[in-house]
DNA sequence: AACTATTTATAAGA
DNA sequence: TTCTTATAAATAGTT
């Protein structure tokens, strides 16, 4: 249109292409951004050059779904509509296949029984039958793990309830040290290295007998009652 | 541009916006359409007058949804995804659901047992059994059902066969008739009513016997060979 | 990216 | 809306 007139029919020279692309494509844009102005109106262009790129123009009144939402109302289309139809296939699979599952599981506890054959109750009889026998296995393994658990955790407090005994006897036989317990009769806790979470400790605690109430054992002053007592405890670890 | 500069902003005139609109729109168009051709590019324009009515304007080697998708994919959003949100929401919780429904269906089958605690494992075995219980009632008495309907049925077999010799025994005393088979040796079927899917009839047609080779029979010629029969029928009921 | 001769678009009027 | 036409704007070819 200029220096020329020219055929309106495709350019074959690339770089030539290429830049008459880009001025018209300005010139474009320009001309619908004046329309927009000019006349309140709503544009929007969407340009794919023959390389792929791609360039837009949107008035700036509107959003560019608004004014697609707009245009398909419009037009009364729809142009997502296989993907929506699509969608809702997989919803009604989903749920035909839920519809299924949900039927085999009553299957299983026994409801809806009147529809299934003979042979589809033998089936299910079978199935079920292995299945409960699988079960049981596990529940029995189960128990069994449970059961030595509980037979060590056994032995190990038999094995401290041994141990206490017998320092006791140590200790009634060289009456310098009595054996204290808290007012409860409880042994004492004691966090082991910080480590919270670890395994509980029993410990023993060397300590004066502080009341006199007590006839059984005798009354010693000794140097060692409010000190660190850390280096004379037993400490004996009880299983979790 | 013509007959005087224009000031880029809103044509306040009415009828002047519209025809400008008009005009513009058309010079927008073509240009669109010559960059199209020129360039090898796809362009789609949407306008959206002030007073409301649409214009497109799509190159015509392309279709609308092609370019938009093509929009939507290069820019890598979905301009439509919150339409389908709540579609997709469902879809995610069937899928959920899904997935807890097949995992109870192996736990009941005797898969996936590991996850489940002792307590657990024994509600599900209590379930199961008492699912078995049920189930095998349900089989048995299915299998009570059959076992009485085949016994009806031998008794109306019995039944009929002995009401067949009687007949036989009957007609061989009044040896005007004889009693005619297929050469097969089989009864005839006949069609009760017109009910096509009702109880089978076994029927005794009364025919003269059109083969001399049976010697232990009389050879008779009567009035009645071709014409009606029904009336000589005597039908008996075999149970489904 | 800038220039510019020329074509094209279009504002105003009919 | 369409036509006309004077003039503004766009742009093809060139630098």
């Amino acid at each position: 249109m200029a220096r020329g007139k020219i055929q309106i029919k495709r350019i074959e020279n690339i770089t030539n292409r290429q830049v008459t692309y880009s001025k018209r494509r300005n010139g474009l844009f320009k001309k619908a951004n004046e329309l927009t102005v000019l006349c309140d109106a709503k544009v929007s262009i969407i340009m794919l050059s023959s390389t792929g790129k791609l360039h837009e123009y949107i008035s700036p009144s509107i959003t560019r779904k608004q004014l697609f939402d707009q245009y398909q109302k419009t037009l009364g289309i729809d142009l997502w509509n296989t993907h929506y139809e699509r969608m809702q296939e997989q919803l009604r699979k989903l749920k035909d296949v839920n519809k299924n599952l949900r039927l085999k599981i009553r299957q299983r506890m026994g409801e809806h029984l009147n529809n299934l054959s003979f042979e589809q109750l033998v089936n299910l009889d079978q199935d079920m039958d292995n299945a409960l026998r699988i079960i049981r296995e596990r529940k029995y393994k189960v128990i069994a793990n449970q059961t030595e658990t509980y037979k060590k955790k056994v032995r190990n407090v038999q094995e401290i309830h041994r141990n206490l005994l017998h320092e006791l006897s140590l200790r009634e036989r060289d009456p310098q040290y009595g054996l204290v317990f808290n007012d409860g009769g409880d042994y004492e806790e004691v966090i082991d290295n910080g480590n919270i979470r670890g395994p509980r400790i029993f410990a023993l605690r060397m300590q004066q007998f502080h009341h006199s109430s007590s006839n059984h054992h005798h009354q010693l002053s000794t140097n060692n009652i409010n000190g660190a007592t850390g280096s004379d405890l037993t400490t004996y670890h009880l299983l979790e």
